[in-house]
DNA sequence: ATGTCTGGGAGAGGGT
DNA sequence: AACCCTCTCCCAGACA
């Protein structure tokens, strides 16, 4: 998965760069646009059977909105809401969490974009695969999309990047277990600049165009916005799709 | 008044 | 060729 391959990548750098003020984006931007073709036919080559074949082909950017297959529970191949166990699980789990309508208690952590730099809020998103009471239920979920060649899509390299300590001037976890995310005020630019320049758009990608698409995920559900400025958040079965996705390349 | 954010809508580009 | 999906782009209005 290319964001653990990112932050494996700059711990191997050193502290150098994680500690000096001056975040090298351009540094970053190079280092992931080198690897997006490598990325891109990584399932492929971790393959080990026909199964992890099958379910790596089919694995992220695909053209249509993805399915979540839960493979627990033969034979239903639906989404989650038909699945009230494995809800039930989840919830458990986020308990303080407002998942399904997309809310956000503000009060939950204080409103600044000093937070890119410090990090009252910063966490990184405890898998629930890698939690001993979620394993069960989520080590057999597969995100698959319904057909189609491999397309980056934005929530993504959003996801990506939100796995890059590096990045935390741009981006950071608000809370990482709902997947809450905000984008920083002053660097939202450079992150929508990288953004554009992974699709190889030909004009300059800016926040307001990127915010644009992501409100669009709210028609599609996949992420939603979150009243609080420069603040969305990733749909439950999102960012499952995208913490199982990581788990797998990562585990297998 | 100004800058930023949001949502509508048209259209581009790529895949089926 | 027609259709669908996912943005991309521009614009106007709301908001801080």
């Amino acid at each position: 998965m290319l964001a653990l391959e990112t932050v494996q990548y700059f711990q191997d750098l050193g502290p150098r760069e994680a500690l000096s003020g001056n975040l090298d984006l351009d540094m970053i931007e190079e280092y992931l646009q080198e690897h997006s073709v490598e990325v891109m036919s990584a399932p492929c080559v971790q393959r080990r059977n026909p199964e992890e074949h099958s379910m790596a082909e089919n694995s992220w950017s695909g053209r249509y909105a993805y399915e979540w297959h839960y493979s627990a529970v033969p034979g239903t191949d639906e989404t989650h809401e038909q699945q009230p166990q494995q809800q039930q699980t989840w919830l458990s789990q986020s308990s303080h969490n407002e998942w399904g309508h997309c809310q956000y208690d503000s009060n939950q952590c204080s409103d600044s974009d000093s937070l890119s730099t410090s990090s009252g809020c910063q966490e990184f998103p405890p898998s629930p695969t890698s939690d001993r009471k979620g394993q069960i239920v989520y080590d057999s979920m597969a995100l698959a999309p319904l057909s189609g060649k491999r397309k980056e899509r934005l929530f993504q390299f959003l996801y990506e990047m939100l796995q890059t300590p590096d990045m935390r001037s741009c981006i950071w976890w608000v809370q990482s277990n709902s997947g809450t995310f905000q984008f920083s005020s002053q660097n939202k630019e450079k992150l929508a600049e990288m953004w554009g320049r992974r699709k190889g758009n030909r004009k300059t990608m800016t926040y307001q165009k990127m915010a644009r698409a992501l409100r669009n995920y709210s028609r599609t559900g996949e992420i939603c916005k979150v009243k609080r400025k420069l603040t969305y958040q990733f749909t439950e079965r999102t960012l499952r799709g995208l913490q199982n996705n990581s788990q797998r390349f990562m585990g297998s």
